[in-house]
DNA sequence: GTCTATAAACAGATAGAC
DNA sequence: GTCTATCTGTTTATAGAC
């Protein structure tokens, strides 16, 4: 059977330029002229390709649920089979999210797109569900109920584990308060590790974990 | 000296509208002749009252800013001066923010407008910021600080009360996620008490006290 | 203060040449 | 597949009567 073909050329750029303008401006705010100035293209090009500015806006969305997806099955993740290797395997994949999130390489326009996506509700919902939101919550999971020692699949041990990604989450989409309030320009390597530390320290206190034991 | 005068008739009409619609739909993607047909007013109203759109939308950060402000010096809050009583106004604290962000009522237009204006990073972050964010922040670092012995201006104290507040926050932001992955239709009364429980437990382990002894 | 009418710019979509 | 030119509708803003 065959693949989905990948975007090149023309189509690939419209993407790309949709991608990143969609995330900084919001849909309504970006219009298909400033996408295919910014792609090199012609504005008939987002019409003969997509059908429309709609049509594009779901490829950007399938573009993301594809560099997500192939980002996902390649992450690290050491396997767990102890509580104690599921506590460093928690450590490390929230320390993992909060890179992604807030580090300026990497993501690039993805989490700008996906926030964008899920503030407006967006086609893209589905997406970002079925390539991110749903696999990260999953396998996060699975290794809070190895470490603590609950049921995987309860309500508690999913609501915690929203908990957890919620602390996370909000450092990116609260930025302009967090920055304000802590007396920070932006999030460098320095402030990214403080958070990590204190989002780790929370993970510890919430598994009963005391680091000095 | 006066105060600054209330919004009243079309003006407050035109206000009101614009709350509700820029935070259902966002701002780009509302047109001001939808605003004035909600409003029962005249397209030509919001050019004469607030200058243009650009204006109507800073008069409804305004009137976001008045109400806020006005919701939180009204709001109860137990007096604390010991640790246990400050444990005790920090879960309250917390069950109210949860309950003003996630209820139906209450709240009102307010929240999406905030949230919107947070994402679109538009011109009322700063009254967003001084009427709810900052107030909120403060006073929830000085109930961290008293009840956990630590240092009310520290930055580990403000970083903890964003972990905190983020895990809030989320619930929200993240709904179209979390409401699917939980199985849940929307969030009623039984799920945010879930939820309030949860954040509860979380915050009594970083507070490293335990409910059982 | 409120209205109608209209201006001027812009949006997305499309026809048809190449 | 890519282009130019244009169509059609909508946007915000404004002029001017009342």
């Amino acid at each position: 059977m065959d693949t989905l073909p990948q975007p090149e050329g023309t189509r690939l750029a419209l993407i790309e330029a949709g991608l990143r303008l969609f995330g900084q401006q919001g849909f309504a705010a970006t219009s298909v002229r400033q996408i295919a100035l910014a792609a090199g293209a012609n504005i008939a090009a987002i019409a003969y390709h997509f059908g429309g500015k709609d049509g594009l806006r779901l490829a950007c969305a399938e573009e993301f649920g594809r560099r997500m997806s192939s980002a996902m099955t390649t992450s690290p993740g050491r396997p767990a089979s102890t509580a104690a290797e599921a506590r460093a395997a928690l450590q490390d994949i929230l320390r993992a999210m909060l890179g992604f999130l807030l580090g300026d390489r990497g993501a690039g326009a993805l989490v700008p797109f996906m926030l964008r996506e899920l503030a407006e509700n967006g086609p893209g919902v589905d997406l970002v569900y079925r390539s991110f939101a749903e696999p990260t919550h999953s396998r996060l999971c699975t290794l809070w109920a190895l470490a603590s020692g609950h049921d995987p699949a309860s309500t508690d041990t999913r609501l915690i584990v929203f908990t957890l990604i919620g602390q996370i989450m909000y450092f990116r989409i609260g930025q302009p308060v967090v920055t304000r309030r802590m007396g920070w320009d932006t999030y460098g390597p320095d402030q990214i590790d403080q958070i990590a530390r204190q989002i780790s320290r929370n993970l510890d206190a919430m598994l009963g974990f005391d680091p000095e034991g």
